[in-house]
DNA sequence: CTGTTAGCGCCTTCAA
DNA sequence: TTGAAGGCGCTAACAG
């Protein structure tokens, strides 16, 4: 049995709110009786129960962070940013990894309790009026990463300039000479709008329709968020009577899997078919993908940052923090051919 | 503020002895004065207090899982399966990421208190006599997932055969033809000195004695876990006057930067260099590479259940499963040019 | 400066 | 079958 405070206190002869006072670092603890204190708490090993403290203060010192396929490259690098600002702080990490509809939803019931965490991180997830009010109501302190959506006005979050990376990722084509450009994005609807894939496709058609192109919906193709699904979605295309001389992918997972399509049929990248990625994950570099890179790590490093603050300061005013987006030139575009 | 077990206590006109049981399936309840309290719960939206119902049971309700580098698609893939199985079941899961000596040793410490955790699993992570002292005397039940030390006989464990892949591995490029192969590891001393990699090792000088071969020191280098510095030992390997012809590496990654650097220097593989991984991560089908595949997921899913098991009775048997390897051939090997 | 006391919210005896 | 009381380990307010 591990000792308590009380153990601590008769073994140093001093009253339990003394030991309770140095464990605090309260000023008002003679020297004398501090030192006495913590001697016998090294000597007894003792370390304060964090469950019965947290009771006590009524704060869990958790913080919780609701992620959709965490393990995903891009999830993983956000996750990580996280880990790094949270730990040094006294604050558990628990992380919900959402991969369903239903999952998402118990999440939500789950976590926007006062009684099981102090604040909410949201990475990445569609958010809706009704999850709104559910943290509303509690009062639990949020924040939200990389969700970019006009209903947030009143919600603190990091958002990518997603539109804008589009638009570069676009432009780039542009730029090489390609006007019969593709995009390829995960599904825009149910289960998870992401928000991300639909600011980025607004960029592709920013991107055209400045350079007088009417982005046709033919070339515009959605399914899973996966290198299978973008498999299928680029055969389809190299399919068409007038086939894309470039696409873009909304990441680079998916770009990978473009890259895997256009090769099995024989094309060369990138003089018959550019492709352009997103988020620069780690082994693009490898594969020599361009790519538009986002910042994965400081946006789970920044995200804690501001949900520290606020639950310091839960009337503060709502902050969004836009994290820019950088163009990555590698191999894998081209002019066309 | 949230509701109390007193609030609906109160408003059902009953003990909160009462609300408790019914709350935690008692069977001695009326069916009526339950259904009555059931009422008030869900009228109030009540949800017990986790953290008083912990301080109350004297348990945590919480897992921590110390894990090297979780980053790595390996670390992911096996946290992966750590939260399929965790998820449902009444546990949180605080996860300390190891990425220096000096946080291995603070995470053990603070981690080996049962005022903390319940139950502790330790991945990849090799472990000392001393490491040990302190779980045993906190007496807090602990699986390890790939950690293959026999120092461990007394401990629960989820092992993979490494030494069996590294032969599977060295045996297949032997069955190519080839004589000289290199071998690229981890570090094997401090400040990680991952037991797998030295398993792997050995499997790699089993099966080149079993085939009369003379284990050349030369050909066996270690570096940091990342393409970079598998890069920079690649390089010194085909600078060698009688270099490899095949080059076994301790991990995909590691694999990835020798590919890099021997097309960056014009050798065309498999012709002129074969080159066989570990792991079998995501992109490894991508990349076409060779490799020995492990249950990654099924690690992480099989250690929370031991450890679930040895929660429950923390006296049963230590139990060590080992899970097997698979030869994955792809397009990275082939006979010596 | 320091000891004592009253909770924090829940579970679990012990009586009734 | 149920209510009341004691305690889990700690913090904070109140006396002294």
């Amino acid at each position: 049995m591990p000792a308590t405070i009380r153990d601590v206190a008769k073994k140093a002869g001093v009253g339990l709110g003394t030991v309770s006072r140095v464990l605090n670092q309260s000023p008002q603890v003679s020297d004398r009786t501090r030192q006495r204190v913590q001697d016998v708490i090294d000597e007894l090993d003792y370390s304060p129960n964090p469950i019965a403290r947290r009771l006590s203060l009524g704060k869990t010192h958790t913080i919780a962070v609701i992620i959709p396929f965490f393990t995903r490259p891009a999830a993983v690098e956000r996750l990580r940013g996280i880990t790094y600002s949270i730990s040094g702080t006294e604050y558990d990490l628990i992380v919900a990894n959402i991969e369903t509809p239903e999952r998402r939803i118990a999440a939500f019931r789950e976590l926007a309790r006062r009684e099981r965490v102090d604040g909410v991180l949201i990475i990445s997830l569609p958010f809706s009026e009704k999850d709104a009010e559910l943290f509303i109501k509690s009062g639990i302190p949020l924040v939200f990463i990389d969700v970019n959506d006009p209903l947030l006005h009143d919600f603190n979050r990091i958002v990518v300039d997603d539109i804008e990376g589009g638009r570069k990722a676009v432009q780039h084509l542009l730029d090489l000479g390609h006007t019969n450009i593709g995009y390829i994005s995960d599904v825009l609807e149910d289960p998870f709008p992401f928000s991300a894939s639909r600011a980025r496709f607004n960029g592709y058609r920013q991107a055209l329709e400045a350079a007088g192109i009417s982005p046709c919906p033919e070339l515009h193709r959605h399914g899973e968020h996966s290198r299978s699904d973008a498999k299928i979605i680029t055969a389809e295309m190299l399919r068409m009577p007038d086939r894309p001389t470039a696409i873009f992918a909304a990441s680079d997972t998916q770009a990978i899997g473009v890259l895997e399509t256009v090769r099995e049929a024989g094309l060369r990248i990138p003089e018959d078919l550019s492709v352009i990625g997103y988020d620069d994950v780690e082994i693009a570099d490898h594969l020599g993908l361009t790519t538009v890179r986002q910042l994965l790590v400081e946006s789970g490093e920044k995200g804690v940052r501001l949900l520290l603050e606020v639950m310091q300061d839960p009337l503060r005013e709502a902050e969004c923090e836009t994290l820019p987006t950088e163009l990555i030139i590698r191999n894998t575009t081209a002019p066309p051919g």
